[in-house]
DNA sequence: TAGCACTTTCAGATATTTCTGAAATTCATG
DNA sequence: CATGAATTTCAGAAATATCTGAAAGTGCTA
């Protein structure tokens, strides 16, 4: 258990309520509620937690515990860190948000992006070459599907390229471009 | 029911496929697997279908479809048009990527981060002022808490900015925006 | 290699979301 | 204002996602 120094009743009352603003955002995101959970128990808290802290603050079982922070672990927002003369692990929350936000755009890219863009290009096939290989003009419907399927495909590949350029970016330069974004051309 | 000349079998397949690709991604990012279906059929097909049209293809009861429709509407992606002598509603999804990623994106921030981000403001509230107002040094524990906070409401800030910016950019910027995020800075 | 501290796994239980279908409602028309 | 075609609503059913807890696994230490 990590050690607790006495913390302000105000102060574990805000980071409860920062835990529960955060699984809820989390889980309209198609993030599982306790996952996020104990990723904002770990951000807020800002020093590395065990297992049975979590489970202890967030009232939750051991297997529950388990496999949300190894998928957290999975994500790259959380690492592990040992503690001296502890065999227990620990478990500490990338503290840095722009590197968060990072970490989170190239996992999601990755499996959520990347697989639809597979898809949508295999579809692409499905329906014959696109009429540039030969002189014969498609006939409209086929045409039409054509031609938004590849709308749908630029998207995706644009939203692919986007993740990996910004996900590489040092995090000072992603700051400054997204808050470029928020202000005039 | 909408009047409908013979398609090819390559293209409903085709089509069936694209039905399924965008459910899969859109329950992966928190929305339910039909509601993109019936987007994705409305999107594919490219003219405007009835509800019955809903039904019949993707296997759904009447009030699945009812429902799944309106929020389409509601999400501002898909319109309802009428067809003269007849007394059914029409459905005809936004054929524009750049301007359905508009709509989805202004969604998203109304519904998602404008409510975390104010209660992230209060949350902020409730460990007291920033010490910018008086002299007096916050406790380190309390200090930690709030850079962490406020860390998190400028990245979320910086979203809500973003998002209210790129959807009111002509769809031709937007895409010329995107495009240069993925080439070198 | 036995004992122990800790972690992982996963079948079944629980909770949540999504869907159905029939009744209620809406609204154009005779 | 009665009819009926079309749509919406929503309680309960079904499907899906999530969680639990105990057993199995891991690997250090003596």
């Amino acid at each position: 258990m990590a050690m607790r120094r006495p913390v302000p009743d105000a102060l574990v009352e805000a980071q409860d309520r920062f835990i529960a603003a955060w699984g809820q955002m989390g889980s309209t995101w198609g993030i599982s509620r306790t996952m996020a959970e104990v990723h904002a128990l770990l951000y807020i808290t800002g020093e590395p937690l065990c297992t049975d802290d979590a489970m202890e603050r967030l009232e939750i079982s051991r297997g529950n515990a388990s496999m949300s922070l190894r998928a957290l672990v999975d994500w790259g927002i959380v690492t592990r860190v040992h503690k001296r003369g502890d065999r227990k692990e620990y478990y500490q929350a990338e503290q840095d948000v722009w590197s968060l936000l990072q970490a989170v755009v190239r996992q999601r890219v990755k499996r959520e992006i990347h697989p639809a863009l597979a898809s949508l290009c295999e579809i692409r096939d499905m329906t014959g070459p696109g009429n540039a290989t030969n002189g014969r003009p498609e006939p409209e419907a086929i045409a039409g599907h054509h031609a938004r399927l590849d709308a749908m495909i630029e998207l995706l590949r644009t939203f692919d390229q986007m993740g990996e350029r910004l996900s590489e970016l040092p995090t000072d330069e992603l700051r400054t471009t997204a808050q470029a974004l928020t202000r005039e051309t």
